[in-house]
DNA sequence: ATAAGATTGTTGCATTTGCAACATGTATTT
DNA sequence: AAATACATGTTGCAAATGCAACAATCTTAT
């Protein structure tokens, strides 16, 4: 009489949509980093990516920034003053809630060279769009959307 | 007569679904290194991932387990040291296309420390599952599949 | 048959990243 | 009013990561 008929069975870490999201995301992060190879060498993807947050929120200080950009904010700060090194970026002291803190606005430099970079990207943003009719691109999306909120509620992102 | 009435408009990146995902897919690290913290002091969720894929994949050469989870052969070899350290898997020599390379296969204490892990985790998976409903999650891997093949075709993943 | 190239794995190094500690200034509590 | 807690930004440090170079071994080309 064997013992052992049944394998036992157990839930995969690498069968969950979180995984295949992490792995579908370093596709994309390599991706980008290629291109900017070949694109641009003025600027690094990272900092392009916090360049394109900071031109679509007029005036955030940097904790918000790093909030939306998902860093720390040792990380944020170094990235920006990479950024207004370049002169892509100003930064200026306001205050928020009564607390003083750095504000960072793009500059009409920034502005031109996220132009730039985005008349270059449009063939592959075109290229990606043609993969997804309307409706599986909302669906994608309201999906992204669920998770984060569902996280959210768990994590804390003491940012 | 206005010479500028219309604000020059350009895609935004962080607009893309590539970005939405590297965010989300952020959410998702940062709520498995938690639980780590809480449930797991013997791995690290890196080792983790690595040990699962092994386990569902027998008789891995370093080389191919790199080319699933997307790391460099490096970190790849590294993340092997340890585990094997801590005697979760077995590296062999073996050959394959005639060339000497090292297998790895899980022990019997890998799978007792993935069966452990899986229980821990069971009611956050399941709490997850619960966000979608079949077609949503279909819908949500299909087009994640779709990303990957399209850009599988532009990089170059040298591994 | 010898040289050039390809495959696999390892080592070293520089970059990125996140965390903890600190400095400064504000709000709240006692 | 003094003390404690909170918010913001910076610095230092250690871990993770990727890339280039190397070693060893096998295949292909000349």
């Amino acid at each position: 009489m064997p013992t052992e008929i049944f394998e036992k069975k157990f839930m995969h870490y690498i069968d969950t949509p979180s995984y295949d999201m992490e792995l579908t995301s370093k596709y994309c992060k390599t991706l980008l980093v290629q291109l900017f190879d070949k694109i641009c060498c003025e600027i690094s993807p990272e900092e392009f990516i916090v360049l394109d947050t900071i031109s679509c929120n007029k005036g955030l200080c940097q904790r918000d920034l790093a909030k939306l950009i998902l860093k720390d904010r040792a990380n944020t700060g170094r990235i920006l003053d990479s950024l207004e090194k370049k002169g892509f970026i100003v930064r200026y002291n306001d205050t928020k809630n009564n607390r003083l803190v750095r504000k960072v606005d793009i500059t009409q430099n920034g502005l031109g060279m996220l132009e730039k970079l985005a008349l270059r990207f449009q063939p592959y943003h075109e290229q990606m769009c043609k993969l997804f009719n309307e409706e599986d691109l909302l669906i994608l999306k309201a999906s992204l959307k669920k998770i984060r909120d569902a996280i959210s509620k768990i994590v804390e992102l003491q940012i």
